[in-house]
DNA sequence: CTTGACACAGAACGTATGTTCGTGTATTAT
DNA sequence: ATAATACACGAACATACGTTCTGTGTCAAG
């Protein structure tokens, strides 16, 4: 018998994380009030009712016997990123859709630790994930077995970015820089010596993301 | 006897820097009073006594604006790895050779932060360096151009290992996977379609380096 | 319509917090 | 010896802080 469909996160939901992780990141976690000010919550038991909900849900952490002592729950630290890892990416399979619910709900799934130094400012926000390759199918993209591949999620993409394509019409997962050109699209592989795909516009492409960062370990270590 | 030294940091300056950092690590901050607490003094003025010393040493900052606005000014983090670029690579240059010394002076150089956590457990310790990859000579190495490429320090490898091995009879800085052989070694790309190098173990071969992690970044450059 | 969970505001209250001031003692320079 | 300085304790005080309680309005299910 519920009463009303219990919605997840709201958007005031997002702006006090997203407050408290900017904050922690600075070194300086905020007080009750200072949340409030910052969202626009007048009332300072209404922060308490949203800081109760969050820790409920596993995102922030408090310690009731300090003041200032909230911290977001996931394990990034101000230099590291969490990148989870959704899957593996090979020719044959499309790519997973990252839910970008599930990214908060407490998957402790397999993920990639990544210095934030490494990423350019605007890619420090969330909506980062991280497909491990599978097969040699990628190397025309320059990319390995085994190769790392962090992207970030989006629609679409401006031309020289190199996307993350699912090719209906040949059952078929690629990674290539993309050009759009006058009635097609230009699938260019990064290893130049490779002859680029061409698509038409009429033929379906759905571009899945957008690669951030590749990471190649060389595992020495007999396994 | 405790002997008044002039200046400097006396223990009860260790101990309260000590503090502040590990509560800075935990993402909780300490009040003035928990500083007392914990450092054995009494005093809330003396707490604040001590913290102005270090802050005009440069040691910690402070905002007045809030409470528990105390952090440390240095970035030491244990889950990043800093590790130096010690130049390009490129297949006409030799490599640079890492001098153990030049890391620890302050040569504030460029360095690439990796998590820790990236690297197997053998790694962690010093004898990493990183060059960046100038030009496509690197491309049947499955590397590209601008990617970096981090190393550990060594003259001998095995087999399996990727490397960077210098040539001197071919001039000619290269990546390969390093196999040896009976009469030679064999140096082999990383890409499956191209051929290897055969090496007679007659001929000079020098070994720079292991290949520990390749990073790219593909700089979209948005804004 | 009633009910009850949800979303929000405001105020009250006890404690926490940082600053400042007064006092005292040991060390050092002159 | 005297003065200046560094070190130390405690109290006082205004404000900051988190919790809790009361009250209001909304919305959907029964």
């Amino acid at each position: 018998m519920m009463v009303r469909t219990r919605k997840g996160m709201t958007d005031r939901h997002h702006r006090i994380l997203d407050f408290i992780i900017q904050r922690y990141e600075e070194g300086f976690p905020p007080s009750i009030r200072e949340i409030g000010e910052e969202v626009g919550v007048t009332s300072t038991s209404m922060v308490t009712y949203y800081l109760k909900q969050l820790t409920e849900m596993g995102l922030i952490e408090r310690d009731p016997k300090f003041s200032r002592a909230v911290r977001p729950t996931h394990i990034n630290s101000k230099d590291l990123l969490r990148v989870p890892i959704l899957g593996p990416i090979a020719a044959g399979l499309p790519i997973l859709l990252p839910d970008p619910q599930a990214a908060f709900i407490g998957d402790e799934i397999n993920g990639v630790d990544v210095a934030r130094s490494l990423l350019p400012e605007s890619e420090k926000a969330r909506g980062l994930f991280a497909l491990k390759v599978q097969g040699d199918s990628m190397i025309d993209a320059m990319i390995n077995n085994g190769d790392i591949v962090i992207l970030k999620s989006t629609n679409d993409a401006r031309n020289g970015d190199m996307v993350a394509v699912w090719l209906p019409a040949r059952d078929e997962t690629t990674l290539k820089f993309f050009f759009k050109e006058k009635d097609r699209y230009r699938l260019q592989p990064a290893n130049p010596t490779m002859d680029p795909i061409y698509i038409e516009k009429s033929e379906p492409l759905e571009i899945k993301g957008k690669v951030v960062m590749v990471i190649r370990k060389l595992d020495t270590t007999v396994v």
